[in-house]
Order: structure tokens, then C-alpha cells, then sequence
RNA sequence: GCUUCCGUGGCUCAGUCGGUAGAGCGAUUGAUUCGUAAUCAAUAGAUCGUGGGUUCGAGUCCCAUCGGGAGCUCCA
């Protein structure tokens, strides 16, 4: 495939090279633009880039735009692709460049235009009658592009920005056969199938009621799931030295005031009257936690001083950002406040990514890692949060742990290191983050007696591992589909009863895997033995036994298992024995 | 919050041009007592998200509102 750079030179580029997929998706959104102009001329074009997947175009539309003129865009594009137009490319001056889209009234390219440098040098492409100010690249010829779709239409802001008009954003994917357009499309439908909604009300985890819209409901399976994580939780943080505790959802005014987030975080904070009084329910646990710090004086020797707390907080997020699990409005944090001496901030960071690691990599998760510097609402001077900033810098680098920077996304008091996890469809979602606060423990003037018999302002860190437990799980269920391993799953083993005449046995086995610690269920439906299979399958039941009269009479058990099927039969001693070898968290 | 689409029994979905709701699964009851992914039969279950409007007549058309999906903005 021959790739028009920016340069005007020509390079060869397959389909799988980076190069070459950005070049092809990039020029089909040239086509998908160049089909709009054709069928309403009066359409002003923005930006229309490759992106992870596929592409996308901004575009002004006169009309209320909507899916139901996929039809005849996709037609129009069809057109083009097969007036196998060649990808011409030139440069002009920034001055002939505004005069040429100016004559066109593309008001966006002319605003682009006037944004940069007066002696930029400008590249355009053109195919056919179309003429597109863009760097390219692009592929040569349009007839390349065999097989492509719009996927949806949504609405995005012009230059990113809420304050700026909404644009209408239309994606779509292209390929260079039919057969890979349709496998993509197959495995986007095969992701749905994982998607932890869907899955979610399946497998009777948790709901979500329009009574309260982002609140979820744990369903009793749901709740087996997060405690058992918490279990884990609590047992690597007693090995890692925190001491845990508890304080309250509901706090006066005054504390929010001193923290700060009455001023920064007030529309997100929902609050309440008691005796007249303002409060407010908490976003983040950390007042809390300076609550329980300033109770007493402290010494360095205590430090690295590691308060752990399953927070439960409230957050009012804005309705078009909720999503399952993953964005809601109330969740547990496995939050926890370290107070440290400056010396101390390297090593006890690196602890915690090693602590982070350690918990994704169980799970198998792959994650990139952000760090988050400082946003335009922040509170404090510019040397700590350098210093702040710095010092998660140094940490990471000193782990060669590779991360991407993301500018101005701190929290208003510090600096982060964020961790991303991946849903079923790629999006990311932050779980895991490590914050350094400087400015905490001065609102709250916090301090400790250090070495020299002094007094000193500590340095807090806000972490949390799993993130929310909500979004944790969420991530869990897409990523296992379901099929939990066998220490998470809410039923581990199912008993399944050939006919009722072996229940009282099923029952026996039930009660000596219950006394080992398992959770089991009969399922003594007069069924046949295929049906409850398929239900235990269904409900992705790690381990069913089957009872008949031959396990009886040998007081043996049939084994099936989820993945493998038929594993024969066994005496009770041996399924324990399977069952304790895989049940470690 | 914004753009756009969607909202029919517990679940998944059908419902033509407006003519007064239908299937499968599930549930319940009965029969069946069965060997590794669906036994048979019967019964119950819906004022079509909610509130207005147009119309002789609205699940179908219009408006508002609530909830949901996709994305944007925001964020754990």
C-alpha cells in the first residue's frame, strides 16, 4: 500500500503497520467527509483523525443529523471509493491557505488557521473535487479502502471545550477486505457479550433502579463477590502494615471548609441540615483521616504511619456520565492515608506500586500507568507541588515503570500517579492511584516530632489499590466473562441430583463442603440431569457434582467442571483436595 | 450537563398505513424419577417508563418529563 507523507514523498506501508492503519482509517474519514459535502453542501467539516479504532469526523451540520442517513452516506462513500480518486498534496502559506478555505466557508479549518504561526507552512489534500487541510498522511488511491462502516453518531465539542458549540461526531472503521469488516464487527458483538451490565443482571450481582440512578444494589451473589475481595483486601494490608478505620459519611461544614473541598469540590458534595447546620456527605474520606491524625502528637518513629479505611462516599456525578459500575455516585474506596517524613516519600511510593502490581497481576490485568500533574483549581504554592511532583516522578523512574503524562488532570491537592485498567470493548478506566499531598496537613496543621526534637508538617499520601470496589468489579466481571475463578466465585460447587431419590446424599455432601468452607447449593429440581447442567453452565459454576446411584453406592461424587466438562469420578477426600489446591486467592 | 438514539409481562424481543397487545425463556402447578448444555402439559403474568396533547380511536403521531445506551465534557 503506497502512503502519501506530508513531505509529498511516498512510502510503502501495510495495512497492520501502524503507519499504514492510520493512513487508511485517516483518509476514510477524508471520504466520509468528502460524501457529506457532496450530499448536503452545506455542511461545515472540523477534524476528522484516525483514532485506536477506526476514525472519526466532526461536522456542523444545518439539520438535525442522526443514524438514518447512514444509508446513503455509506452509498455516497461507496461512490468515491470506486472513482478510485488519487490523494493529491500540496503546500501553501498560511495567508493563501485562510483564503482558500475562507472561499469554501470552512469557518473551523479558517479558525484553526488563525490559531497558528503566521509562517507555518500549511498542507493540504485533495481528492477529486474535495480539498482537505490536513497533515496527512494518507493513502494514495481511494479504491483501497474495500470495506468500511459508520458505526454512530454522537455529539462533541468543538476543540473540546463545553463552553464551545456541540459538533456532530460520526465514527466509523474501514479495512481492506470484507471478511476483516466482518470479523471486527463480530468481535465488538462478542465483547457486548462480556459487558458487566449485561452480565451483571445475568448472574444476579447487582442492580441499578431508576429510583436511584447511580446507586447500585448488591444482590446477594453481588455481595459474596465484594466481600470476598475485601477479605483479600484486609489480609494484604495487615501483611503490609496498615491499621484500619472507620469514620463517618456525614460531616459539619467547617471540617469540608478547612479541607478545602467546600471551596473545590462543592458541586459534587451533596449536603444536608442538621440543626440548622450545614453538612455535607463525604466525597473522599482523607478529612476524616486528619481527624483521627490530630487526636494525638506523633513521632517520626511511627512513620511510614498507614491508615487504611474502606470509605464509603457520595459523589454527584453528572447523569450522562454514569456507566454500570464504573461511574456511579456512591462507592467504597479502599482509601488509606500515609503520613511520611520527606525522606521517606520514594520508598514508600515505590511499596505501593509494588502493592498495586501485585493485586492486578493476580487478576491477570494488564494496566498503563498516568501521572497527573497539577490542575488549574489547586490549592498551594508552586514549590511543593514541584517537589510533590517530582517525587512521584523520581519513584516511577527509578521502577523504569513506563508512564504517559497527563497534564493538569492532578487533584486539586496534589499530584497522582494513576493506574488504568481495560473494560471488555478497550476503554480504560482509572482504578488504582497514588496521590501526594502536601497540602492537607497544612490546612489541618498536622504535625509530627522528628528527629531533632522539633515539630514538622508531615506529608500525607492518598492511595487507594482497587480504586472503587464498584469499578474493581466491574473490571472483574469483564474480564473473567463471568467465569470467575473459583476463590471469587459466589457458588463455587453445584450439586446436582440425578433424581430425588439421591438428594438426602446430595444434601450430606453439601453440608461436609459447607463445614470445609465452600460455598455449595443443591439443585434437587425433578429435572432431568441435562437441564441442570445447562442452568449450573449458565450461571458459570466452577464445579458441578453429579449424584446418582452409582456415587452413592460408592460414596463417591461425579465431577464436571466449567471449562474442562467430565472429569469422572472421585472420592469426596480427592474433589477437597482439587478444590483446596485451587481455591487461593 | 450536552448531542443523538432507545424505553412493550421477571428476561430477550415481535407488533405493518393509528383500529384497542403477541412469542420464546423464566415463574407457578401437575405429570415424569431421568446419567453430563433445554421432558411434557396447564396456569398466572402488560392500563406498552410517566404526564399532557392531536384524533371517533394512540404501543404507534406531537410536547414535556424520568430512566437507559453511545460519545463529548468531567472523573475513582
Amino acid at each position: 500500500m503506497k502512503i502519501k507523507m506530508k513531505d509529498g514523498s511516498i512510502k510503502e506501508a501495510d495495512f497492520e503497520e501502524e503507519l499504514g492503519k492510520n493512513a487508511f482509517w485517516h483518509t476514510t474519514s477524508h471520504i466520509l467527509a468528502q460524501a457529506i459535502k457532496r450530499l448536503y453542501p452545506t455542511t461545515k467539516c472540523a477534524i476528522g483523525p484516525s483514532i485506536a479504532e477506526g476514525f472519526y469526523y466532526d461536522f456542523d451540520f444545518d439539520f438535525r443529523f442522526s443514524e438514518e442517513h447512514f444509508t446513503e452516506i455509506e452509498a455516497q462513500m461507496e461512490k468515491i471509493v470506486k472513482e478510485n480518486l488519487q490523494l493529491k498534496h500540496f503546500t501553501t502559506d498560511r495567508k493563501k491557505a485562510i483564503q482558500i478555505m475562507e472561499k469554501r466557508e470552512e469557518t473551523y479549518k479558517v479558525e484553526m488557521l488563525n490559531d497558528l504561526p503566521e509562517n507555518e507552512e500549511i498542507s493540504f489534500y485533495q481528492q477529486g473535487e474535495y480539498l482537505e487541510m490536513c497533515s496527512g498522511p494518507h493513502v494514495a488511491y481511494t479504491n483501497v479502502i474495500k470495506a468500511f462502516k459508520l458505526l454512530s453518531v454522537a455529539g462533541a465539542y468543538w476543540r473540546g471545550d463545553e463552553k464551545n458549540k456541540m459538533l456532530t461526531r460520526i465514527y466509523g472503521i474501514s479495512f481492506p477486505s470484507k471478511d476483516m469488516l466482518k470479523e471486527y464487527l463480530n468481535r465488538l458483538e462478542e465483547a457486548k457479550k462480556r459487558d458487566h451490565r449485561k452480565l451483571g443482571k445475568e448472574l444476579g450481582l447487582f442492580a441499578l433502579f431508576e429510583e436511584g440512578p447511580g446507586f447500585p444494589f448488591f444482590l446477594p451473589k453481588g455481595l459474596i463477590l465484594k466481600n470476598l475481595l475485601i477479605d483479600y483486601w484486609r489480609k494484604l494490608h495487615i501483611r503490609e502494615g496498615y491499621t484500619e478505620i472507620s469514620t463517618p459519611i456525614i460531616l459539619n461544614r467547617q471540617l469540608w471548609e478547612t479541607s478545602g473541598h467546600w471551596e473545590h469540590y462543592k458541586d459534587k458534595m451533596y449536603t444536608t441540615l442538621i440543626d440548622g447546620a450545614d453538612f455535607a456527605i463525604k466525597p473522599m474520606s482523607c478529612p476524616g483521616a486528619m481527624l483521627v491524625y490530630k487526636m494525638e502528637s506523633h513521632s517520626y518513629r511511627e512513620f511510614p504511619m498507614r491508615i487504611s479505611e474502606l470509605g464509603l462516599i457520595h459523589r454527584n456525578e453528572k447523569s450522562g456520565t454514569l456507566h454500570g459500575l464504573m461511574r456511579v455516585r456512591c462507592c467504597t474506596q479502599d482509601d488509606a492515608h500515609i503520613f511520611i517524613t520527606p525522606e521517606q516519600i520514594q520508598d514508600e511510593i515505590k511499596g505501593i506500586v509494588h502493592l498495586i502490581d501485585e493485586v492486578y497481576s493476580n487478576f491477570g490485568f494488564k494496566y498503563h500507568v498516568e501521572l497527573s500533574t497539577r490542575p488549574k483549581n489547586s490549592i498551594g504554592n508552586d514549590e511543593d507541588w514541584e517537589m510533590a511532583t517530582n517525587g512521584l516522578k523520581n519513584a516511577l523512574d527509578s521502577l523504569k515503570l513506563p508512564y504517559i503524562i497527563n497534564d493538569g488532570d492532578g487533584a486539586f491537592y496534589g499530584p497522582k500517579i494513576d493506574f488504568h485498567l481495560e473494560d471488555s470493548i478497550g476503554r480504560t478506566w482509572q482504578c488504582g492511584t497514588i496521590q501526594l499531598d502536601f497540602q492537607l496537613p497544612q490546612c489541618f496543621e498536622a504535625e509530627y516530632i522528628g528527629k531533632d526534637g522539633n515539630k514538622h508538617r508531615p506529608i500525607m499520601i492518598h492511595r487507594v489499590v482497587f480504586g472503587s470496589i464498584e469499578r474493581f468489579i466491574g473490571i472483574l466481571i469483564e474480564h473473567f466473562a463471568g467465569k470467575f475463578p473459583l476463590w471469587l466465585s459466589p457458588i463455587q460447587v453445584k450439586i446436582l441430583s440425578i433424581s430425588d431419590k439421591y438428594i438426602d446424599y446430595a444434601k450430606k455432601i453439601e453440608m461436609t463442603l459447607k463445614k470445609e468452607g465452600f460455598r455449595c447449593e443443591v439443585d434437587g429440581r425433578s429435572e432431568k440431569i441435562g437441564y441442570k447442567i445447562r442452568t449450573a453452565q449458565l450461571e458459570k459454576t466452577p464445579y458441578m457434582l453429579i449424584i446418582g446411584e452409582k456415587e452413592v453406592k460408592a460414596n463417591h461424587v461425579s465431577v464436571r467442571k466449567r471449562d474442562d466438562g467430565d472429569l469422572g469420578n472421585m472420592s469426596i477426600k480427592q474433589l477437597l483436595e482439587i478444590l483446596h489446591k485451587e481455591n487461593i486467592s
